[in-house]
DNA sequence: GATGGTTATGCAAACGTTTGCGATACCACT
DNA sequence: AGTGGTATCGCAAACGTTTGCATAACCATC
């Protein structure tokens, strides 16, 4: 195992202490501009790099940013990652990307993995399993920054980044009422998340403001992925009386149902208008395309990684939280 | 900042020596049962945990891979990163996610980012930019072990996960000579970037086989990105005698050129016949869907994390490096 | 020429672990 | 009682930095 140069390297090589050498590559004011030189001359022969881990233990903080997603894969989160390590590029943070396959014993292994190593701060969406908020809670307690994006936890006193589900889904039903829908099915997730209890409860609100009745039997719960789309495209096409609009949790589920149907041979929209959630890239590619509601997802992780990153500074309050909502916008296309 | 309880505080408390609840807690032989349990207890009830910091400072060497994509958002390498991670994960190691941009400046500074800290090792995946490899092989030369993936340095003498580009690409023309095709079109990437040539090469070896002439004007350059499948679609479409098939260099080309031959009305496959590379899911959901050519991502990102951990067992030869040739396979779709 | 004030550098401790080596205590033998 | 062996544990150094404090040299001042 080679060893890398090390400031005390360059403190041997030119007769300095360590320290002096220290200040120097920190343009410390003490240190006379001739050493400074001979030192930053030295550092570059040599190919010097300073140890972050040395330095980290010192600080009693690295500078790396843990992040911990459902999964990677998913556009919308690698999209959101994506913007997260812009921003923590640009201020000279690395970020540490941990899946929870949705999860939450895998999320508290993670939680765990990123504070023992003592990232700076953590950006989490929880696993569509999670309940218990105990490993949240103990990253708080710890005085380890938390933003929470998308996924959320309500109950939780902690900064988010999120959108305005329930307006969002809102306007949805709205448009699909507006086009004289009369039957419209929600393909919804699992009530843990508070997510899909907000888009359920747009869907319901946006029912009940036209005078029609929520059916138990159009409104499903399920998962997050195409296959959940497909069970429920199925499970809504083999009703007595099946719906005439269908607005699905998330793009991924809209398009499980989208394929199922168009393999049914059920017309959309004239059959069945489709709405779907997040405004994923593919949901454009589909004939018809599919109508969505946009989710900055970028922005997202832009926003939520800024967010941590004032945290950092000395001047912020630890214990003080803000909620970033961020808008939607419904994207009319020809599914509806 | 409230301090996480350290080694130390255990061993005040329970007036015994860093050293032996060090040992202690690694199960060490030398501490008798009853110690182990009176320390794991202690631990579990302040909730210990572990400085990875101090540890990595101690080991020389951090339990984080590093790993380099050109960009997070790009189904082919954020499900490559879900390969990775899950393999990390198995093995007990976080993973160190950055982007290059594309952009060999961002390249360097993320490989010295890693290096400076200390990760175990890294997987990257150079950018299309990057001619000059002195960064790589400041890398090796630090005993860092390294496994490139996907787009890799062919002239470096590193370990590699790569496919057959050449095969891949060989196997989508010869299919579109098989269809009776004549005039078929290449929108490529850039030369700089091994997969780009070898299919490049793959394309001219195919219609050379057969005949064809190599036809300068039916061969592009260009990136790898949605909008330069749309303008080389366009370049080719303007011709006086335009192509009757294109292969493009991957998926986001092909669906770039699928859409604005769609919007100029140009049937496929009657008119000209279009093949990807990749299967990104999206190519699936096209009307026609596309022919393309399958890259196993996740499995690309599982064998090149598993490559990488085995460098880090003792008995590993630092600088034995293996090429890891992964089989593509032709996915035959309606487009072609 | 003693005093005071800069300027530039070094000492040593600290961050939280790990580990080689030594120390202690105890027991069983002869 | 002396020897040897085993079972437990502590000391102290090390990993590569940073930083408060002390130190040394130098100059100018009264």
């Amino acid at each position: 195992m080679p060893r890398h140069t090390t400031i005390n390297d360059l403190a041997a090589k030119l007769k300095l202490s360590p320290s002096t050498v220290s200040r120097a590559l920190r343009d410390h004011p003490d240190i006379s501009r001739k050493t400074k030189d001979r030192v930053l001359e030295m550092a570059a022969k040599t190919h010097y790099q300073p140890n972050l881990i040395a330095q980290s233990l010192q600080n009693r903080r690295s500078n790396n940013i843990g992040v911990i997603v459902p999964e990677i894969r998913n556009t919308f989160f690698s999209t959101v990652i994506s913007g997260i390590e812009e921003v923590a590029y640009e201020a000279g943070y690395t970020i540490m990307v941990c899946q929870s396959a949705d999860t939450s014993k895998r999320e508290i292994i993670n939680i765990k993995a990123l504070a023992a190593n003592r990232v700076a701060g953590m950006l989490v969406s929880i696993s569509q399993q999670t309940t218990n908020y105990d490993h949240l809670q103990m990253v708080i307690q710890q005085g380890i920054p938390l933003v929470l994006f998308d996924r959320v936890a309500e109950s939780l006193d902690v900064s988010k980044v999120i959108v305005d589900d329930y307006a969002g889904a809102y306007s949805a039903v709205q448009h699909l009422l507006e086009r004289g829908r009369k039957r419209i099915a929600h393909i919804g997730g699992t009530s843990a998340l508070s997510v899909s209890r907000q888009r359920r409860a747009g869907y319901e609100a946006a029912l009940r403001d036209h005078g029609l009745p929520l059916l138990s039997e159009l409104c499903l719960y399920g998962g997050y992925h195409e296959e959940d789309g497909r069970a429920g495209a199925e499970k809504l096409r083999k009703l007595a009386e099946p719906p005439d609009a269908i607005f699905a949790i998330n793009d991924p589920v809209a398009i499980g149902a989208f394929i199922y149907l168009q393999e049914q041979g059920v017309k959309i929209p004239d059959d069945v208008a489709l709405v779907g959630y997040s405004n994923n890239p593919n949901t454009a590619l589909v004939r018809p395309r599919l109508t969505t509601v946009n989710q900055p997802a970028f922005e997202i992780g832009r926003r939520a990684a800024t967010l941590l990153l004032q945290k950092f500074t000395v001047e912020a309050d630890i214990h003080a939280t803000e909620t970033i909502v961020l808008p939607t916008e419904l994207v009319v296309r020809e599914s509806s």
